[in-house]
DNA sequence: CCGATTTATATAACATGTTAAATATTAACA
DNA sequence: TGTTAATATTTAACATGTTATATAAATCGG
């Protein structure tokens, strides 16, 4: 049920005033408040929170079902690709790719050419699983995109493409330490 | 060092063309490209490059900071609103709590009135990293807005608020299940 | 006052993120 | 050729995210 009476609880504190915080007081550290990492953590926790259960009637993970999805945009893929595609680090891939296997999700070969590059590829069943869920997945996002509005999201895309372009090419080593 | 080194390598691939997907060729399943989660993450990610290597080197973590942070800017916490506050789940707070108060950074009490709810605190040796760190921190801000614009960050903090407060607010659940 | 329901917090189990190191294979080079 | 460096992938160790459950204390209903 999803009565809107349990913000009341919280805001009650009894001895301390933690609406300082919640609310907007202090003027030394502002910071914390207007803090980008949280404000992109909470903006994709709210969208995730559209994908998450539809996800989860299937047994699958948002980092598994990118990869499945990243599967089906070419025949084969080598580990490094996927895990760049996929935007997952190399380690986390490899659990993933093991668990997905075992399931009958995805299969993996060896290349030819080179002996330790994995040719990592989407089975029948994985296509299977990608058409049960995608169209679901369609539904959510055109939910969101007409909650938001087109123009915004496009114009939040670019903001956040251009964020990543811009600090993602200047590492923080070999900036301007002084 | 300097050679212009074969990512070739990735490109030339023998028997597929992952250059499909890593490039910009594909239009049937672009989706995949413009998602959301995974702008909203790498966007982060390259955020977070900049200050984990900072924080990393007084052995805390992105999420131990959040929680130090939050404890300045009032004088006790109960555990629900510090989660609340810092956007860290329960049982994550549970487990940092207990690494920051082994590490004397934080200090934890009962309520009298309510004697199931936790007073948590900053202790003084709690201040002090703060107060080390926070002035860098400053500056990896500084150089994140300077490199972005601030008035684009502006914008982008602006956007992140509505779309979390647009999807926040009326959850998944109530929806328009089929 | 007693029992059932809510609230606050903690724990369990599993999956992923992060960092470092191991392994295997290829490339580079003396 | 043989040794070393670079590359691709995996594994290890620890911290966190996610979901479900457990524990304790407060609140409600009788």
């Amino acid at each position: 049920m999803g009565r809107p009476s349990r913000k009341a609880a919280a805001a009650a504190g009894p001895v301390v005033e933690p609406t300082e915080v919640a609310g907007h007081s202090g003027g030394e550290m502002r910071a914390f408040r207007r803090s980008l990492p949280m404000a992109l953590l909470k903006a994709r926790e709210a969208v995730m929170a559209r994908f998450r259960p539809l996800l989860h009637e299937h047994d699958l993970t948002e980092q598994q079902w990118r990869v499945l999805r990243a599967l089906t945009t070419a025949d084969g893929f080598r580990a490094g690709e996927l895990a760049r595609v996929s935007s997952i680090s190399m380690p986390s891939l490899s659990r993933i790719l093991r668990t997905l296997e075992k399931r009958g999700l995805i299969q993996r070969g060896i290349e030819d050419k080179d002996l330790r590059a994995a040719q990592i590829s989407i089975t029948p069943s994985g296509r299977d699983m990608i058409a049960l869920i995608a169209p679901h997945s369609e539904r959510r996002y055109a939910e969101i995109t007409a909650a938001f509005g087109a123009d915004r999201l496009a114009t939040l895309y670019g903001l956040l493409d251009e964020l990543a372009d811009c600090l993602g090419g200047a590492d923080g080593d070999g900036g301007d330490e002084e």
